[in-house]
DNA sequence: TCTGGGGTCCTAGGACCC
DNA sequence: TCTGGGGTCCTAGGACCC
């Protein structure tokens, strides 16, 4: 989807369109209706506080204000832009709305987050363009938000042939094409190259995709261990055999918290040990709601200086029960030193089980040990 | 005035078992 | 007195993605 968040704001606030508009932040003010009906909203350069911005309309963008990067930070380069709160109701509203009317065309698709999907188009005995564009259709008509497609033999090359015609766009790859069209791209546009894997690939002279691909493997698996040097050779000449994953369950459930600002751990006990208990209940209302349970409870802290550690503790039982979960996340972080101050704090329930009603208390008992 | 929140996957060391 | 080889589980940290 083609800046998702900030799309689905607009449908809500049309009189922003062509406009930079960001959404982001924690203590954003919704728009206000004024008294001649027309509406005001805050701008980037109100903003106080801590936060990053979710997601920036191409026109913001513009100003070179994109995805995490810090709100104040953003204000700077884009004062006068509109700043709005998230509403994450609505995105997983327009979310299963575009999923569905996909579906309706080609239903295996899998899941890759809240604006992401990939879709299996090999038994659709329909000539490509035209099915993307039915497909693009179809998503417009149930949502009103435009999406871009890449279609390719794998999930790599659609993957980066999705963005080369944002936003609204339909690209077609075939692998004959890759030295001309994906070789000149940068080696981080690969899906699984980030800032650390790109900065190290510079360092050995290796920036564009081609240059990846004109590297031998012995070179790759001799600087980044076999499996990674070989996949990162196989990625760049395009070949990848992933199959599409339809299905899949939960492997952990969390919930942090970013403070307003900094804590210390006996200064601010009191209003550290009320986020540090709701956290606990969240997770246990996500597991139940989910229906499963936890055998794993662990915590995230990050101190001040942005560094962070985690503890956890596996169980004899599994549970999902807020003061069970707290007692477990009690015990992790009596393993932590708490001498700084601290910026975050988080907990997460893993090795999970699903429950059926009643089996809670089953899946318990069948993982407790024989004596 | 840096830097959200929810995830997955990988690595590596140590405990422990056969 | 010295010390194999294979496997699983747990823990901690880190890279990466949406």
């Amino acid at each position: 989807m083609d800046a998702f968040f900030a799309s689905v704001e607009l449908l809500s606030f049309p009189e922003l369109r062509g406009q930079a508009v960001v959404v982001g932040g924690r203590s954003v003010h919704q728009p206000v209706v004024q008294l001649d009906g027309t509406r005001r909203f805050s701008r980037l350069r109100d903003y106080v506080g801590r936060g990053v911005v979710t997601t920036s309309t191409y026109e913001a963008r513009a100003f070179g204000v994109f995805s995490g990067m810090g709100l104040m930070k953003s204000a700077r380069l884009a004062p006068e832009a509109i700043l709005l709160p998230a509403n994450f109701d609505a995105y997983r509203h327009y979310s299963r709305k575009f999923k569905a009317a996909v579906a309706s065309i080609a239903p295996i698709i899998e899941d890759r987050g809240i604006d992401e999907i990939y879709i299996d188009l090999s038994a659709i005995p329909e000539e490509t363009k035209a099915l993307a564009r039915r497909i693009k259709h179809a998503v417009f008509e149930a949502t009103g938000l435009t999406c871009s497609i890449g279609i390719s033999p794998n999930k790599l090359l659609s993957k980066i042939c999705s963005e080369l015609d944002k936003p609204d766009g339909i690209t077609v790859l075939g692998m004959e094409e890759i030295p001309a069209r994906i070789w000149p791209l940068a080696a981080k546009k690969i899906n699984g190259i980030g800032p650390k894997s790109s900065e190290k690939l510079a360092r050995l002279g290796i920036n564009s995709i081609g240059e990846l691909a004109a590297m031998p493997v012995e070179f790759l698996v001799q600087h980044f261990g076999r499996s990674t040097g070989i996949w990162l050779h196989e990625a760049a000449h395009g070949v990848d055999e992933r199959p599409l994953v339809t299905e899949s369950e939960p492997k952990s459930i969390s919930r942090e918290s970013t403070f307003e600002r900094d804590l210390h751990a006996r200064l601010d006990r009191a209003e550290l040990s009320k986020i540090f208990t709701s956290l606990c209940m969240r997770v246990a209302d996500d597991l139940k709601r989910k229906g499963y349970a936890s055998q794993t409870i662990g915590i995230k802290l990050r101190y001040a200086d942005f560094r962070a550690v985690t503890r956890d503790l596996t169980m004899q039982v599994h549970v999902n029960d807020g003061n069970q979960i707290r007692k477990a996340a009690g015990e992790c972080l009596k393993r932590i030193p708490l001498t700084q101050k601290i910026r975050l704090l988080g907990v997460r329930a893993s090795s999970l089980v699903p429950t059926v009603g009643e089996q809670v208390e089953m899946a318990g008992i069948q993982t407790e040990l024989p004596f």
